[in-house]
DNA sequence: CGAGCCATGTAAAGAGTTACATGATTGC
DNA sequence: GCAATCATGTAACTCTTTACATGGCTCG
């Protein structure tokens, strides 16, 4: 549902594209919150064209084909971002995980937190680097990736934290006596 | 590919049980995480029993098939909780909606911000409240899901602490001569 | 006996991933 | 000429959503 509103609002800020430069950008800036492949983007483009939401606007080399919005699509992405509602729930497989701790051994769900922490920790130096190398130029055309890119820091910090805290949290329970909800539902019970 | 270790998974903590059975439990504490239809919860199980990992241990009245973990069904989920890697990138079309505030009119981008940061607390406030309803009873199941409550709590007060943040940030800025990176890329661009 | 819940399934369509397939152009 | 990069497309499969379809049981 939203890569097509991915491609509409890429071509709306950089202006006609190709399908290949589209995939740069994606795999570049915008990979971190809506990542597409190669193949996706060429059927969705074609979808979009059909659509008459873009159009050819010249065929280069090699094939090249470059497509830019239509008024229609213009419309369509400024409406979609300013007006339709964010998705409300998220998939979330680590937290799933999470509900399940009690299949685990004792010190798995807790080694499994501690992991959580340093990859977030991790992903924390990475987003950060990342800041401090756009930072100094003040690239005026990056605000909104900025914002986004700040988002990134809060919620990897976020994690980290919690992920710190439920790992304590963990400490701190009776060893689980597997009397009641024990792990063990095996084939007789 | 995680709503059959989901399956797995309430199968072996909560022992045998029909589709049904395990439609309520994600419409209940499961939704947010990881919510699945009827349909597809159906269709999952079959795909389940197929490969050996679940079976059929009773049969009721209307129809009603109760399903239990086999051996194999329990080494698989207790693998995927403890072993595999949770996904690291996830879909966020709220910030996807950030990276192109550029095609708004002035005071939209704000607008929408505010109105996340709004939804934020909201939603931080149902969370608090289902908080209270679980906690008094310290209920020795739910100690796990408390875990993803807790991460619940803190992610919706980042999202609504960013979100104020970002909206002003935006006050800040030069109101944006559309000469440079401007959202004009019209037909003519 | 009818409403509401219990209970299961199929079909179709929309997204996304992975793999396959092809070929032109550029630069060394 | 060969490698890397540019550039597009198709096919098969999986996952998710929405809608359709069916019928039994329970309680008032």
């Amino acid at each position: 549902m939203s890569l097509k509103h991915a491609a509409l609002g890429l071509l709306a800020t950089t202006g006609p594209a190709s399908g290949y430069d589209l995939l740069q950008i994606f795999d570049g800036s915008l990979a971190n919150v809506w990542p597409a492949t190669q193949s996706q983007l060429y059927t969705e483009l074609g979808k979009l064209a059909d659509a008459g939401l873009v159009e050819v606007v010249s065929e280069g080399a090699r094939g090249r084909k470059e497509y830019a919005l239509t008024d229609a699509g213009l419309a369509e992405v400024r409406h979609w971002v300013a007006e339709v509602p964010p998705a409300a729930v998220r998939r979330n497989d680590m937290l799933l995980r999470v509900f399940f701790f009690g299949l685990l051994e004792p010190g798995q769900a807790e080694r499994f937190l501690r992991e959580r922490e340093a990859a977030s920790a991790g992903y924390h130096d990475e987003l950060s680097a990342i800041a401090e190398r756009i930072a100094p130029e003040t690239a005026p055309r990056a605000v909104y990736g900025r914002l986004a890119l700040e988002w990134g820091l809060r919620y990897t910090r976020m994690q980290q934290e919690w992920a710190d805290w439920a790992a304590e949290q963990l400490k701190e329970l009776p060893p689980a006596a597997p009397s009641d909800a024990g792990p063990e539902p095996e084939s007789g019970a």
